[in-house]
DNA sequence: TGCATTTATTTGTATGTACAAACAATTTTA
DNA sequence: TAAAATTGTTTGTACATACAAATAAATGCA
């Protein structure tokens, strides 16, 4: 992945746009055998986890808009792996039978991410890489 | 902008993914007054520094498939800010004089949107963050 | 010289995400 | 307590991007 003689290198738009393509393409594969994306084993996993948990706190674990939590839990729903029951201007989101049986396979494909990255990038560099990353997305 | 409670925020592909779309917020807000988002300015500046470039030499640079450079072009063609000619099996892009007249504003844009996350995030840390990012993704 | 391979680009199609508006339910307030 | 404001969710629509396949041109090889 030869970029460096790219004019916008010292740019962070395009670094983190650079870098957030590549991961995602690393996760997705993560979680291919799986047969999900990256983003719904996210949210499998946090379904899996607290079960009923509503859209927005999902949205906010997730940092998506709601509308695109929305469409994910739809998609989830459809492949029958999420349930929702709807109470007023509610939303709970439950996992169904096949949804939570999914659960060990996820941990361990997420689990296999963070080690193909952290062994090409070194463990110390990429802890201080997430958190220097999550630190600037709270500064902004 | 708080996340510091998700439990994905030890992972390097949600944090990548987070900063991405907050930094494509703010490139795209720093870029509309001129009408473009983030990567068709990034686009127009390449062709107005190297008016004939080719679209494989573009998607280096952008570190995007061609197949969406063909996209951003097609685009800035209908909006008569570049203009394509074929030769054989490649093809040279050239800016149009719309678009070199909007050069001075897309680098002045271009030089706010480095300030506005620059005078957040800190100058030194910018600049490391952003050198670290390249690196991880030089290796990934 | 003609066929096979490689290279450059485009096209068809799909995905992930967001914004704005719509809706529906709840809470506040006057 | 009725109207207004707020909150949670969904819908319509649009955009950026990618992958795989198609095309077309150039190159290498036999």
């Amino acid at each position: 992945m030869e970029q460096k003689d790219s004019k916008f290198c010292n740019c962070l738009y395009y670094s983190a746009n650079a870098l957030s393509r590549i991961m995602t393409k690393i996760s997705d594969d993560a979680f291919a055998s799986i047969g999900l994306s990256s983003s719904y084993a996210f949210l499998l996993m946090i379904v899996n986890d607290h079960p009923g948990v509503q859209p927005t706190e999902i949205s906010q674990q997730m940092q998506l808009t709601p509308s695109t939590v929305t469409r994910l839990i739809e998609k989830m729903e459809h492949r029958k792996y999420l349930e929702r029951k709807t109470n007023g201007r509610t939303t709970e989101v439950y996992p169904t039978v096949d949804g939570e049986k999914l659960q060990p396979k996820i941990k361990k494909a997420w689990a296999n991410l963070y080690h193909s990255y952290s062994t090409v990038l070194g463990k110390d560099f990429s802890k201080r890489l997430t958190e220097d990353i999550n630190l600037a997305t709270q500064k902004l």
